[in-house]
RNA sequence: UGCCGGGUCGUCUAAUGGCAGGACAGCGGCCUUUGGAGCCGUAUGUGGAGGUUCGAAUCCUCCCCCGGCAGCCA
């Protein structure tokens, strides 16, 4: 088999690469890796869903690998059998796969190197590097030491290498209890790195492992493993975020020390999104707790939440380059994630007209019926036309009408003239209220020399508004969808649950849209003209019941004002 | 407090001793049958103090600020 070679000369083109990028090149110009194809890894551990911070991840490493020729792996870490769900693994592979990376179908689990790592173990107990512990967690703890204190060593630090052999072997047949005993990596109770005070590499868990089953009951630690299942498939570059850097050291000792393939660790900062909140934990009890609807709530950061809110896998890979890669930390303004899904769906997707919030106007001049042509996409001429029914009796937006309006109000008030979107110029005549003092109905006459593409009028107005037949529209749901929580950067506060946003959810029950919507399918995207874009959703659209999430409102340079 | 890492427009990110640039957000304008999109223009930034140099965001010194680390989590 002929082996991809990597040298310099593959060293990508990209307009501003990264600092990552800018290391790889380096390795490549100095054959570091001989040759070896470049190759990265996406290490998830299945205890929760994906959200955009691993989305970050995600296209850093598969676009890595893919703009350099290499391999891209999808490992699931999964160490640890009491948090860990198989739940978690399938939600994570399809997300994955969403996103477009491509793992070549491959899926590689830790679990599956147990085996290599207990021998692992075992060569370092005999070399004298690990040893056999009978410390409690308490006295683990109380041993380490502080920021200015070296730890104290263990009493069971220098047993002897039969014992350790025998000890830890007695450990993996389950002669022990959980938290009796530990496998200890025999380093340095003084380093300034705690990381480095004899280190746990296995711990005793008695508990069943989603893949595993109950044929281990040690389970080897993430500093232990981790470095160990990049070597084992031949990672070159081992990219994780910032937090880790304290552990590099570790993870090249235990390398070392094996003597084995050592791929080389890359720290980077983790995404933060202003007005949410990122940590797994975090996200893990607002679904645990119902202040969300599930993981993939179109409020949740989550790569599901995002795919139910209607964004696309485009939108998401175009938002990481956006936001880049680098080592400060940041928290990236929400609006850029908010440009990249406009501009993927400004180009792409069909407009409609939907009334939210309906008011009903009559056309007194008005009668019959007659179907005026409006296009789909202006943004793409491919997209072509379609017809929309016009009759006497429309639904217009509330918030197009004003009976006092402010200054530069462009839309409809008593007496004034406003463009029906695609048909015609219409004057407010009448204002119809309730007892309430409630508009409720608007007469109107049309100018019939006004109809849209004509040109038989040179008649202007400030102002265009959409519309439906109120004979012809049908009903649907919409959801309206604000940031989930009031204050920018919600995971510093102490109290973040009372940060969550209480308007962040708004349903219509009853909008108005255009009837050729009536065979939208879930997650079929559309851009209702003038309110923004929506998406079917999939959780409560029905035979009978259409449901559309805003995904995004259009840019509105009035509203602002 | 010990160790590690980091500070560039409001936000994100470039500039690797040689004009501080781009994107988003903002503002102004043009255009427009979506107050959308598009186009044009515009303001705003190198944490501080010294030093080296013809020249410093970049190199040196000191200071300040921010983040991470004392799980048998990852």
């Amino acid at each position: 088999m002929e082996e991809k070679k990597n040298t310099a000369e593959n060293s990508v083109e990209k307009k501003s690469k990264n600092f990552i990028y800018e290391i790889i090149d380096e390795d490549l110009k100095n054959n570091k890796w001989g040759g070896k194809e470049i190759c990265t890894r996406f290490p998830p551990e299945p205890n929760g869903y994906l959200h955009i911070g691993h989305a970050k991840s995600i296209c850093l490493n598969y676009g890595i690998a893919r703009d350099y020729k290499g391999k891209f792996n999808l490992r699931f870490d999964d160490t640890n059998p009491e948090k860990e769900e198989q739940e978690y693994v399938d939600s994570i592979i399809e997300d994955v796969r969403w996103l477009g990376a491509d793992f070549r179908n491959k899926i590689l689990y830790a679990s599956d190197y147990f085996e290599q790592m207990y021998r692992w173990a075992v060569e370092l107990i005999k070399k004298g590097k690990a040893y056999v512990c009978d410390l409690s967690a308490d006295e683990i703890r109380a041993t380490r030491g502080t920021l200015t204190e070296p730890g104290k060593e263990s009493p069971y630090r220098n047993r002897s290498v039969e014992e350790n052999l025998d000890l830890f072997e007695r450990m993996r047949k389950g002669e022990f209890a959980n938290g009796t005993k530990t496998l200890r990596a025999k380093i340095d109770m003084a380093s300034p790195n705690f990381n480095l005070r004899d280190p746990i590499m296995y711990r005793i868990v008695q508990a069943e492992h989603h893949r595993q089953g109950n044929k281990w009951c040690i389970f080897p630690t993430y500093d232990w493993a981790h470095g160990n299942e990049d070597s084992i498939e031949g990672i070159t570059h081992s990219i994780c975020t910032l937090e880790f850097e304290n552990h590099r050291p570790l993870y090249d000792w235990f390398l070392d020390e094996l003597g084995v393939y050592h791929p080389q660790q890359i720290e980077f900062a983790r995404l933060n999104l202003s007005y949410t909140v990122m940590s797994k934990r975090k996200l893990l009890q607002l679904v645990k707790e119902n202040y969300v609807d599930g993981w993939d709530d179109p409020r949740m950061p989550t790569v599901c939440g995002y795919r139910r809110r209607g964004y696309t896998p485009e939108a998401i890979r175009n938002f990481a380059e956006i936001i880049g890669v680098a080592k400060r930390d940041a928290l990236s303004d929400i609006s850029l994630i908010e440009f990249a899904i406009r501009d993927d769906l400004n180009k792409r997707t069909q407009r409609a007209m939907a009334v939210l919030k309906p008011l009903k106007i009559v056309i007194t001049n008005y009668e019959g019926e007659e179907e005026l042509e409006a296009v789909n996409n202006p943004e793409d001429a491919t997209a072509g036309t379609r017809k929309v029914q016009f009759t006497k009796e429309l639904y217009i937006e509330q918030s197009d009408f004003m009976e006092n309006p402010p200054k530069g109000y462009h839309r409809l008030v008593p007496g004034g003239e406003v463009r029906l979107r695609y048909a015609y110029i219409i004057k407010c005549e009448e204002v119809i209220k309730n007892d309430k003092d409630e508009v409720v109905e608007l007469h109107c006459t049309y100018d019939p020399d006004t109809r849209s593409g004509t040109g038989t009028s040179t008649k202007k107005v400030k102002g265009t508004i959409h519309w439906v037949s109120a004979k012809h529209a049908i009903d649907a749901e919409v959801r309206l969808y604000d940031r989930l929580f009031t204050v920018e950067n919600p995971g510093a506060e102490e109290n973040w649950l009372e940060k969550i946003n209480p308007n962040s959810l708004e349903i219509i029950e009853n909008a108005k849209v255009e009837p050729f919507l009536k065979n939208a399918k879930p997650l079929d995207k559309y851009q209702f003209e003038r309110n923004g874009y929506f998406c079917v959703d999939t959780k409560y659209t029905t035979n009978e019941k259409l449901v559309f999430n805003r995904t995004v409102t259009l840019k509105d340079s009035w509203a602002q004002k």
